[in-house]
RNA sequence: GUGGUUGUAGCUCAGCUGGUUAGAGCGCUGGAUUGUGGUUCCAGAGGUCGCCGGUUCGAACCCGGUCUUCCACCCCA
C-alpha cells in the first residue's frame, strides 16, 4: 500500500502561480539591491554548531534545527553521559552542524573568513531560505526567506539614509502604500534607563517598553514592576507613553529627557541627522517615523534599529527590519568592524500584496496560444510555427498527443490559454492557420504574420 | 516551551442522543458529440472517517495518547 506522504510541520509546497508572485518580489529587491551598490553572495544551508550556537541567546539557541552527526553516532558517547539524559550536555556530541538560523551571523562568519579579499566598506546582499524550529502561526513558518542587505566597514549615518530609503524604493516598486518605516536607536533606549536609574534592567526595561502598541500603558507597567523596575522610575517614563507629535517634536522631547545622559543625547543627535536628512531628500510612498518604544533583537544592535510595519488595514507583523551592530564580527575575532543592515521578510510580503491584491496580473501570464494536434504532419506544420512565434518571445505550445478535440480544447480552457490554432489538411494547402479567441469564441483563418500580430 | 483549535472522497464540507452498506456539491474518467472548449444530459471510478490504543454487543461519533492544521503567548521575519 503506498503511504500517505505530508510534509513538515511550518514547510510548504509552492505551486507554480505562487512561485511566479514570489519571483516577482525578490526580483523587485534584488534589483534594488543592485541599484544601490550591494553585491550578492551565498552561504551553505547548514553551519559548524559553533558558529550559530550562543549568537541568538537562549531562547534562539532553542529554536536552532541540528543536524545529527553521520556513522554511528552514539557509540562515541560516554556512557555516563548518555545515561543522565541531559539533551543539552549531548547535543553537542551528537550534532556538530546546524541549520542557518539568519543570514546576518554567516554574514559576519564570511566577512571574517575572507577580510583578504574584501574591500571596506563591503555591500552585500543575500537573498536565501533559513530555518526555525518554532511553532507556526499566521506568517510564521519554520522554513522561510530571508532577504537581507548589510554593510560593513562604515559607520556613517549616510548608511542608515540609504537603507531608509531603500526600503521606500522596494516598498514604492511594489505598489505597497502606507508602509511605516519605524526607526528607533539602542543609545536612546540606553540613555533612558540611565536617566531613570533602571541601567542595569535595560533588556527588561526594553522588552516591556516595545510591547506598549499590543498591551497598552497598563500592561507595560505592570510587566516593568514585576521584572523589579521601581515604581518611581516607571513614572519619570510615563511621557514616553504617549509620545506623540511630528519626528522633529519627538526629537525636541527626547532631547529634554535625556539631557543628562551622554549616551543618550549621541543617540537623538543621530536619529536627528537621519530625520532631516530623509526630510530634505523626500521618500516616495513610506512614512518614516520615530517610534522610541521599538526595541527588536536588542541583542546585538547598537545604533539604529529598523522596523517596517504594514499597511495598517492589514493585520501583519513587521515585513522587514534592521539595524546597527557594532562590532559583528568581534564574536568571531575580528575587531572594530561597524555593520548595519536591513531584512526584507518575503513570505509576510506575498501575504500582504496578496491580501491587497496588489500583484500584476502579467506576474501570472501563461502561455498565449495552444496548437491542436491533429496528428503527425499537422503537428509538423503547427511546430514549425511554434518555432517562430517563440522567436518573438511569444508563448507558444503544441498539445503533445493528437488526443480529441474536446479534451485539447478543455486543457486549453482549464489552463486559460486565450487562443488556440487549429492546422489541418486545409490549413497546410492554403498555408495558414485558424486562430481561435477562447474568451469570444470567434475565429478566422489567417496567415502566419496576421497570427503573429494579434498574439503580440 | 505554554494554552487553545482542527482532521471524513482530489477539493469544500454534511453525517442526529453511539446503531445495518458513510453522503452531497465541485473536480476527475467515459459517453451523448470522429475539426471546436466553457452550458446541458447520462454513466463510472474514487474513503484503512489522520494514526495508535481504550470503553462498548456495536465507534466517524465517547475516552487517552500521538501526528497534523490554524490561532494566541514567549520570541520573532
Amino acid at each position: 500500500m503506498a503511504q500517505k506522504p505530508g510534509i513538515p510541520k511550518g514547510t510548504r509546497d509552492f505551486n507554480p502561480e505562487e512561485v511566479s508572485k514570489r519571483n516577482y518580489i525578490i526580483n523587485t529587491i534584488k534589483k534594488e539591491f543592485e541599484v544601490f551598490g550591494f553585491l550578492p553572495i551565498e552561504t551553505p544551508s547548514f553551519e559548524n554548531s559553533e558558529t550559530l550556537m550562543g549568537k541568538y541567546g537562549d531562547e534562539g539557541d532553542r529554536l536552532i534545527f541540528k543536524i545529527l552527526n553521520s556513522g554511528d553516532f552514539l557509540s562515541k558517547v560516554d556512557d555516563a553521559l548518555y545515561v543522565k539524559k541531559d539533551s543539552g550536555a549531548l547535543t553537542p556530541k551528537i550534532s556538530e552542524k546546524a541549520l542557518r538560523y539568519d543570514l546576518t551571523v554567516p554574514f559576519a562568519r564570511y566577512v571574517v573568513m575572507h577580510q583578504n579579499e574584501i574591500d571596506l566598506p563591503f555591500k552585500r546582499y543575500q537573498i536565501q531560505p533559513v530555518w526555525r524550529a518554532d511553532r507556526p502561526q499566521k506568517g510564521r513558518f519554520r522554513e522561510f526567506y530571508q532577504c537581507d542587505a548589510d554593510v560593513v566597514g562604515s559607520k556613517s549615518l549616510w548608511q542608515e539614509v540609504e537603507f531608509v530609503q531603500l526600503y521606500d524604493k522596494v516598498f514604492s516598486d511594489l505598489g505597497l502604500k502606507g508602509v511605516t518605516i519605524k526607526m528607533n536607536n539602542r543609545k536612546v533606549l540606553s540613555g533612558i534607563a540611565e536617566v531613570i536609574g533602571a541601567k542595569d534592567k535595560l533588556i527588561d526595561f526594553t522588552v516591556a517598553l516595545d510591547k506598549l502598541d499590543k498591551i497598552g500603558e497598563e500592561g507595560v507597567k505592570k510587566e516593568m514592576l514585576a521584572k523589579g523596575i521601581a515604581a518611581e522610575a516607571i513614572e519619570k517614563v510615563k511621557p514616553l507613553f504617549s509620545f506623540e507629535g511630528s519626528n522633529a517634536d519627538k526629537i525636541e522631547k527626547l532631547k529634554d529627557l535625556l539631557s543628562t545622559s551622554e549616551e543618550g543625547m549621541k543617540g537623538v543627535n543621530e536619529l536627528e541627522f537621519i530625520i532631516n536628512t530623509i526630510d530634505s531628500l523626500g521618500l516616495n510612498e513610506a512614512k518614516l517615523d520615530l517610534d522610541v518604544t521599538l526595541a527588536r533583537g536588542l541583542n546585538y544592535y547598537t545604533g539604529a534599529i529598523f522596523e517596517v510595519a504594514a499597511p495598517a488595514e492589514v493585520k501583519m507583523g513587521s515585513i522587514g527590519g534592521g539595524g546597527r551592530y557594532d562590532d559583528l564580527t568581534g564574536i568571531f575575532g575580528l575587531k572594530n568592524v561597524s555593520g548595519v543592515g536591513i531584512s526584507f521578510g518575503l513570505d509576510r510580503i506575498y501575504l500582504v500584496l496578496e491580501e491587497l491584491g496588489l500583484f500584476p496580473e502579467s506576474v501570472t501570464e501563461n502561455t498565449k496560444v495552444l496548437f491542436i494536434n491533429f496528428g503527425e504532419n499537422e503537428a509538423l506544420y503547427g511546430m514549425k510555427a511554434i518555432k517562430k512565434l517563440r522567436k518573438k518571445g511569444i508563448k507558444a505550445e503544441l498539445y503533445p498527443d493528437s488526443s480529441k478535440m474536446k479534451k485539447q480544447m478543455n486543457y486549453a480552457n482549464k489552463r486559460s490559454i486565450p487562443f488556440v490554432v487549429l492546422a489541418g489538411d486545409k490549413e497546410i494547402e492554403e498555408e495558414k492557420f485558424t486562430l481561435k479567441n477562447m474568451q469570444s469564441g470567434e475565429q478566422k483563418s489567417v496567415s502566419f504574420d496576421e497570427m503573429k500580430d494579434i498574439l503580440v
